[in-house]
DNA sequence: CCAGTGTTGAGCTG
DNA sequence: CAGCTCAACACTGG
């Protein structure tokens, strides 16, 4: 039935991330002695078409601001294919299902797309696979979105991934093809063949999804696309002195006029910029400098994070859960969906954490600190509520979610895994303040309380009422009072997770639902002699 | 068993 | 603003 595939001469070219001409071997490999050349990317309705019951604007995975990442990112690829004499062929419906149905109609020998290491692509690019070689398609699927291919190194580690930064470094050395040229342009493409019967689409807008208009400052002010990538790198490279001083930890995450870093995490996400090019314009910066610094801190350090979290995440069943994840404590976190909501959406009543959450409702992006900081307020720091419902927010929101380093990122700032240092809490009055006294960040992204004196707008609650009369917010009305004390919080918190730890440690990380129960209802019962936090939390003691 | 280490804590001192 | 103390975790390598 699909014996006639397998006499093309023709090659599917099928983009999901991997969104770039450039350093793209799929692409090179499926234009070379290849004719025609279909460029592909499939619209699946589920990720891009809307779900008025999610939590904010947006389908039911992904909110509005990175599916308009994505379509601007597409609407850039299809120009630059255009440049070349081919075009993309945008198709909708389940992915596996569309391509397979292209597979059968056209005129293809050869399938190529970017190897993925995602369980959405492994499930989905297995289904495929599986029916290009029953047509006797041959595939091919190139390491291209990390330095290192993730599956080498956890051979080489004996079958485990790597789990600290440390040995994943030694480990993974010098990348292969680091000092060789990576094929950043591309002269022309052979033409788009006969599309036959298959339903082909422009590149739609958020409009024709089913997405009203939105406010323009309620969208993010980052731009998708290859074009604007390189752009963006350009700029950031440009500065060899920032480049070979970059030091990770000492950005300033209150700095949203000119970010502390180089928002260059969405592009990477969606691959419109090549990690590998990044790394090797990095290197070239180095080699012209007398001094550098070195990771984990320097911009190189930054993109073996990313390798170091693919790998991990590759590497461990259940990554993205609690449960059944072996490198995940197991901890009795709270069920409190009322918190959870205030912290999601920016009504906790400490301003450094709600202003923090308004970035990232409107920008889909915030400093690696600022992330720490609502991270770790929500789960180890003061909520005490499960990692996987704060992690479920930024998968959402963020226009940089990336599925290995999201999920890695919550485990380690709740101390489930990689960091376990569990007293060091950011306080969410004083960290924000040491970078921006004047509280400007607050100010920008939490309008309510511009004109609240720079003495009171970390901890408003501590004004007096004639401060906040002058200042048109009035806390408990205009603006909320703290959900909790952060004080007593976050020393229930500790105590909770050194007794969470020393369950771990006694059963040897076999820690079942019927242990965690009893530590819980242990927990709670403490908690009771000790007063109640529940009504501590209505009355917090220590505020006025 | 022990010392050293770990991308990014807070608060204080000089 | 660097450096120290505080309190203190897990993991690594010898």
């Amino acid at each position: 039935m699909s014996s006639r595939s397998a006499t093309g001469s023709g090659s599917l070219m099928w983009f999901r991330k991997g969104l770039r001409i450039h350093d793209n071997p799929a692409l090179e490999y499926a234009s070379r002695g290849s004719t025609p050349v279909y460029p592909v990317f499939v619209i699946d309705p589920h990720y891009m078409e809307p779900d008025p019951t999610a939590f904010s604007p947006g389908s039911a995975l992904a909110g509005l601001n990175r599916i308009r990442f994505l379509l601007e990112s597409l609407v850039d690829l299809d120009l630059s294919l255009k440049k070349l004499g081919s075009r993309l062929l945008v198709l909708k419906g389940e992915p596996s299902e569309v391509v397979i149905r292209c597979l059968k109609q056209w005129d293809v020998k050869k399938l190529c797309f970017e190897y993925d290491t995602d369980p959405y692509y492994q499930a989905l690019d297995m289904k495929v696979k599986n029916y290009a070689s029953s047509a006797g398609i041959e595939v091919f699927s190139p390491v291209s979105h990390t330095l290192f291919n993730p599956a080498y190194i956890i051979q080489k580690n004996g079958g485990k991934p790597p789990l600290s930064y440390q040995s994943f470094l030694k480990l993974a050395g010098q990348p292969s093809w680091a000092s060789s040229p990576l094929s950043v342009s591309l002269s022309s493409l052979p033409p788009v063949g006969d599309t036959g019967s298959c339903e082909i689409s422009e590149v739609p807008t958020v409009r024709e999804l089913g997405y009203e208009d939105y406010e323009q400052d309620e969208l993010t002010p980052f731009r998708g696309g290859e074009s604007e990538a390189l752009k963006r790198l350009k700029e950031s490279i440009s500065n060899k002195e920032w480049v070979a001083n970059f030091e990770k930890p000492k950005g300033d995450p209150s700095a949203y006029v000119k970010p502390a870093t180089t928002v260059l995490s969405p592009y990477l996400k969606f691959g419109c910029l090549s990690s590998r090019y990044f790394y090797q314009c990095l290197i070239d910066v180095y080699k012209n400098v007398k001094k550098h610094t070195a990771p984990p801190v320097s911009l190189v350090g930054q993109l073996l994070w990313r390798d170091f979290f693919y790998t991990a995440a590759f590497g461990t069943p259940n990554f993205d859960q609690m449960k059944g994840n072996k490198i995940c404590k197991q901890i009795p976190w709270n069920n409190d969906d009322e918190l959870l909501a205030a912290w999601r959406e920016a009504r906790t009543g400490f301003p450094w954490i709600d202003a923090i959450m308004v970035q990232l409702r409107k920008w889909g992006w915030m400093h690696h600190l600022a992330r720490h900081c609502v991270a770790c307020f929500l789960t180890r720091g003061d909520l005490f509520i499960h990692w996987e419902k704060g992690r479920d927010v930024f998968e959402r929101l963020l226009i940089d979610s990336d599925w290995a380093i999201n999920n890695g990122n919550w485990l380690w700032l709740s101390c489930s895994s990689f960091f376990y240092q569990y007293h060091r809490i950011y306080s969410p009055i004083s960290f924000g303040k040491k970078y921006d006294p004047n509280g400007n960040y607050i100010r920008h992204f939490l309008p309510i309380l511009k004109d609240m004196p720079k003495e009171y707008i970390y901890e408003p609650w501590t004004a007096p009422l004639s401060i906040q009369k002058k200042s048109k917010c009035i806390i408990g009305i205009d603006y909320p009072k703290p959900v909790v004390s952060h004080d007593s919080a976050s020393k229930e918190c500790k105590r909770k997770l050194a007794e969470a730890y020393a369950l771990n440690q006694k059963l040897n990380g076999q820690v079942s639902e019927d242990d965690l129960k009893t530590l819980r209802r242990k927990l709670e019962g403490d908690e009771n002699q000790e007063s109640g936090s529940k009504r501590q939390r209505q009355n917090p003691s220590d505020l006025s």
